[in-house]
DNA sequence: TTAATTTGTAATAAATCTGTAACAAATTAA
DNA sequence: TTAATTTGTTACAGATTTATTACAAATTAA
């Protein structure tokens, strides 16, 4: 395990609980007792999950989280909310607030590592393991490996960025110019039809004996996998 | 919405519940009683979102859960676990098996409705928007795919842009000079009457098999989606 | 260094899409 | 009813888009 978690709780006891904890599992941990400077910091810790405290001192924990999902930067943070209330209503506001998951107080540590690993799994696969799959397709980021039906396949640099890139959000159709953004490094000129080539090389390797064609040309709009 | 959602569970009340409001709600549904039946269909109905018995006849719902995360096709189905058990060690075993939120019976289907949109949100946003629906077509931006009766069918780029436009509005009229400003690339000149010719190409690609006309030629004013 | 691999481009082939014209069919007006 | 208008349908040539190949330059590895 090895994503950053940042929490905003008023409760010390709590914070050193958790972070200690999550320390322990290998996660970096930042913590903020309170809303506001919990916002600032949080912008420079770049976490790949946010625990917040329902009740803190100057900000309630939902003007927080909708303060995230309207600013740009944090937009998809994944957010579990701890909360000492129980009733379903709030349940149900804060779910539909854009938090992810919540926790009701007193819990276990064990609970909330559950809960920590499902939303991450779910949400941001990397963190968690840094393996992307589609289908009988794999990718190893880690050791750059690429596999079909579990053979490996020699892949070049650039299909290895490409598929890469297509892994991330299967099925979306993605325009030449997108994928000239995502793919190649800033500032580079290639010509757009150089990607037909590159596409053309990826579908080689991975098109191993009789498996299925993985990539999709769109006419006029660009490829997606699948 | 308009995501497609598979639930295992043996009480057929409960099915009959959830999946009429769940319908009402504009998610395609369907189900199965027990486990080993729901994991074939479930292949076969490619849904969104999996609503998991925790107790089934056959399998339980952990090994259905385990089953379908080790399964390379549908290993990132969001499921959301039901269980008449309380205790928290239930609980844990379910969600670091890969569920994505659990719910005690009894529960509200709002509860479960907030649920649902939490963890589709979170995790494939793309079915909580960017496909626009008439009856029995929809449309995906995203993936640029076309589907009557959930069948997929291919149409050109233009004919795609022009059910976008219509989709975008139904049972409005447009006239042709709208529909030649809207769905044709700015400054360029058609003939008006080449429009009828699209008109047609769509029409012969979304009715398939039997299916009701779905554009309306409106004579003397233009077309409409129905 | 040399050899091997990777990369971008250009050229050409192949596939698909597009607009128009021509005629048929349907509808409306006289 | 006939004539006029509007829409449906088809075929086709030209245009556009994508696939494929070959090759030279650039990069990397040995």
């Amino acid at each position: 395990m090895n994503g950053k978690i940042f929490i905003i709780e008023d409760e010390p006891s709590i914070i050193q609980l958790v972070q200690h904890n999550l320390e322990k599992e290998g996660f970096l941990v930042a913590s903020s007792t309170n809303g506001n400077d919990g916002l600032k910091d949080l912008k420079k810790f770049e976490p790949n999950l946010l625990l917040l405290d329902w009740m803190l001192p100057d900000l309630s924990g939902i003007d927080i989280c909708k303060n995230i999902r309207n600013n740009s930067s944090h937009k998809n943070l994944p957010i579990i909310m701890l909360t000492a209330k129980g009733e379903e209503e709030d349940k149900i506001k804060g779910l539909d607030s854009g938090v992810d998951d919540y926790l009701t107080k007193p819990f276990s540590f064990n609970e909330l590592l559950a809960r920590i690993k499902a939303v991450l799994r779910r949400y941001d696969p990397k963190v968690v393991s840094n393996s992307l799959e589609f289908e009988d397709l794999k990718l190893n980021r880690f050791e750059k490996r690429v596999f079909r039906k579990n053979i490996e396949i020699q892949v070049g640099p650039t299909e290895f960025r490409l598929l890469e890139f297509f892994l991330s959000n299967p099925k979306r159709v993605y325009s030449r110019d997108q994928i000239l953004e995502n793919v190649w490094p800033n500032n580079i000129n290639v010509e757009s039809r150089t990607i037909d080539v590159h596409i053309r090389r990826l579908r080689k390797s991975i098109n191993i004996d009789k498996t299925k064609e993985l990539i999709r040309t769109v006419r006029s709009s660009g490829y997606s996998l699948i």
